[in-house]
DNA sequence: GACGTTGTCCTTTTT
DNA sequence: GGACAACGTC
């Protein structure tokens, strides 16, 4: 199991006792280590199944764990605790719900859900949602429970701040009236669970021996704080991660944890893995030199004994079009040499950009294939027919209830609605228990719609998961009203994927004959050791396959790739990316401003972040790299100009190879641009013509306003703002525009032709 | 209450 | 450019 292993690899799985932190570089085989080790422990009788504990942040990464332990041990890995944060505690809560003041049928909000609500909450306590926009008010909530602070527990120093907090606290209690728990309070619940219950903290805590994190660089200060009570009992934590693949700061994730970690658990315990088995020689020298550039870094050098491989390509373009254009023609080339389109990845920043490649892969004929964007557990009509199954199970779920009241429509408008909003609150009760108050004084479609779902129940209860499914999407009105509209035929088909779920849910946990609103014995969520015993339940809590339904359907949003499989050019954002690899990668947008982002220019520490996003960017790429940017780019509906990427030039130039595009100089976008607004491209000439090897300095483009020429990155000084840098430039002639962050005042959009700028040197 | 029109806002994402 | 929300009209 162990031979064919690296040194520092078998020192990691087979490392005895004690904490440890395995710093494993991209490429350099963490996953294989983690279960590995997994295995190892369990077959030399250091421990059983249930005394391991293994955490991933997706499910993609759990399951494969799964089965990769399996592969390794004749065991059924079902039933080990091998999942993610929130699925682990999901199963914790739902053992345990009295403890934790739930209500048997809590049911999740995803973020959508969780904005809903929110709003909903603003509205009924009139709150201004221009001071506090629902957007801000989840991140203020959800950043604060990711530190792992109740709305008591949080420091407000300003009148504003004081105001959130109280949001908070009214968010805190809808929900708990509800029955309903956001993603972060599965965690936060769990924590709190095993605070304040000895017997219950006692018995984890005895339980698991060994607990192994992956990605160990994502984890938040709630999760750290959940793997430290967990561990309190002795248990030894064996976390992997990769601090220069961070990029997850944005949502909570520390890096510090890593550090911190290592100070006070991992003393000396820390291993590094650094042979990549993935990337050629000048690819994994480029990421290498990229990533010194950034400090607080724990500190490892990659290396292959692949060889050089070949030189990285560059290439400058005029325009974002043209950009798309030379893609198409790259990856023609690519695939007529023999190159499946699945191992070609084309990579972007953002989202936005990647539209005008598909318009250009579309039009070429190449099959391609968008990872992100919708999923299937979040398209309006599963979200609606989701609803009338969650109400089934929890009539105080006001979300759900809010969602579907009058869809399809049944005669209850915004005039009923506001007086259940009213009744609600002054009552202090939900939807649910307002209705027969407010349906008291005529509003008797409201009553209709409540027997409705009493109706729904009932007849369910009985019927498999799936038939039950299937009843409701008819019984609710959904069908019908999606067979009378135009585009309706596609959410008909998903609504019968729904039931289809169903059926494959069934099978999978032997539920099928099973009536959907009976606890199923299938679904007990309790390990089978003495558990129930020690921990004084009397009874084995068992969900019902609908509970069990509607909480799989909330943590696994499902697949976006109805695609999948086919041979098609991969697309995605360079954080869908991390953890893939592939023969070619294309990274595209290098401009600044765009990668790294314009958000992130200006703090250092974001700057950081998204050198570590470029790192992740580079370290995919097997054989093949190439980076592309565009001189101008259609950004926000404005044509914007940048200059080439700071990290272009933080690859050593003789890891690169600048491509010379023919026609480059006569692309009619620059060309009309430049006649008629008198812009002018600096240093316009292509150091590439002179031989297409290793040149370090492309061009550079900007503005140019009357006798003043603006680029960015350039230093301003304005008369009442102060000093200034240019972090973008737009629009041309008298819409010329440039975002400019002001030292004092923070980011201003100023009209060039208007604003008195003076450039600094 | 359903539909068309204008106004605002734009990172990255998993659970 | 485009998604989505808010407003106004029938």
């Amino acid at each position: 199991m162990i031979d064919h292993l690296n040194d520092p690899q078998r020192a990691a799985v087979t490392i005895d006792s004690g904490h440890a932190l395995v710093l494993a570089g991209a490429g350099s085989g963490k996953t294989r280590v983690l279960t590995t080790r997994i295995a190892w422990l369990i077959q030399n009788g250091l421990t059983s199944p249930f005394g391991i504990l293994a955490v991933t942040f997706t499910n993609k990464a759990s399951k494969e764990m799964q089965v990769r332990v399996a592969s390794l041990l004749p065991i059924d890995t079902r039933n080990m605790w091998v999942g993610t944060f929130h699925g682990l505690c999901h199963r914790l809560l739902r053992a345990h719900f009295r403890d934790a003041s739930l209500p048997q049928g809590f049911q999740i909000l995803d973020t959508a859900d969780q904005l809903s609500l929110v709003k909903r909450l603003l509205k009924a306590n009139q709150i201004d949602d221009e001071k506090f926009t629902p957007r801000d008010v989840q991140r203020f909530i959800n950043s604060a429970k990711e530190e792992g602070l109740r709305s008591h527990a949080v420091d407000a120093s300003d009148p504003h701040q004081r105001r959130m907090v109280e949001i908070y606290a009214l968010y805190e209690a809808q929900c708990q009236r509800d029955g309903v728990v956001d993603f972060a309070e599965l965690l936060l619940r769990v924590l709190e669970l095993l605070e304040r219950h000895e017997p219950i903290r006692a018995h984890y805590q005895r339980r698991f021996r060994h607990i192994l994190v992956d990605e160990f660089q994502d984890t938040n200060a709630l999760q750290y704080r959940w793997l430290k009570l967990l561990s309190g009992g002795g248990a030894n934590i064996f976390a992997v991660g990769d601090d220069d693949q961070s990029i997850y700061a944005f949502r909570g994730a520390d890096v510090g944890n890593m550090a911190d970690f290592e100070r006070d658990y991992a003393r000396g315990a820390v291993i590094r893995l650094e042979q990549n088995y993935r990337s050629q020689g000048h690819i994994l020298d480029a990421a290498n030199h990229l990533i010194a550039h950034n400090s607080h870094r724990l500190g490892k050098n990659l290396w292959t004994d692949q060889g050089e491989g070949e030189l990285i390509r560059a290439v400058e373009l005029p325009s974002d079009g043209a950009e798309s254009q030379w893609l198409v023609d790259e990856i023609k080339a690519l695939v007529g040499d023999g190159i499946s389109r699945l191992d070609i990845a084309i990579l972007y920043r953002s989202n936005a950009q990647s539209r005008v490649i598909e318009h250009a892969l579309f039009s070429a004929g190449i099959p391609y294939r968008v990872y992100g964007g919708l999923r299937f557990f979040e398209r309006q009509e599963i979200k609606h027919a989701l609803a009338y199954l969650r109400l089934v199970m929890n009539r105080d779920d006001d979300t759900s209830f809010n969602r579907v009241v009058n869809f399809p429509a049944r005669g209850i408008g915004a005039r009923t609605i506001e007086s259940l909003v009213d009744q609600a609150r002054t009552y202090n009760t939900t939807f649910s228990q307002s209705v027969a108050r407010v349906a008291g004084k005529g509003g008797s479609s409201l009553a209709q719609f409540s027997l409705l779902i009493e109706t729904m129940a009932q007849e369910t209860r009985m019927l498999t998961l799936s038939e039950a499914v299937e009843h409701i999407i008819e019984a609710s009105g959904l069908l019908n009203h999606y067979r009378g509209e135009k585009e309706g035929a596609e959410r008909i088909e998903n609504l019968g994927e729904l039931v289809n779920a169903a059926t494959v849910f069934e099978t999978e946990h032997d539920l099928s004959g099973l009536p959907s609103g009976e606890p199923a014995k299938t679904l007990i969520e309790l390990m089978p050791d003495d558990s129930v015993e020690e921990l004084g339940l009397n009874l084995p809590i068992a969900q019902t396959p609908l509970s069990a339904f509607l909480a799989y359907a909330a943590l696994e949003s499902g697949d976006n790739q109805a695609q999948a499989g086919q041979d098609a050019v991969q697309m995605m954002t360079v954080h869908a990316a991390k953890g893939l690899e592939f023969d070619a990668v294309f990274i595209t947008g290098l401009e600044d401003g765009l990668f790294p982002h314009e958000n992130s220019i200006i703090d250092p520490s974001g700057l950081e972040e998204e050198r570590r996003l470029m790192y992740v960017a580079i370290t995919r790429a097997r054989k093949r790299l190439y980076m592309t940017m565009a001189q101008s780019r259609m950004l926000h509906g404005q044509t914007r100009y940048a200059v080439r990427s700071r990290f272009l030039d933080e690859v050593p130039e003789n890891h690169l190879k600048w491509l010379t595009v023919r026609g480059v100089s006569n692309d009619v976008s620059t060309q009309s641009y430049a006649r008629a607004f008198g812009a002018v491209g600096v240093n316009n000439s292509r150091s590439s013509q002179y031989g297409g090897t290793a040149l370090s300095k492309g061009p550079s483009s900007g503005l140019q306003i009357g006798s003043q020429l603006f680029r960015v990155g350039q230093g301003v000084r304005h008369a009442r703002f102060g000093e200034g840098t240019i972090i973008g430039l737009s629009g041309s002639g008298l819409d010329a525009q440039a975002q400019i962050h002001f030292a004092d005042v923070g980011s201003k959009t100023l009209a060039l032709g208007i604003a008195k700028l003076d450039i600094m040197t």
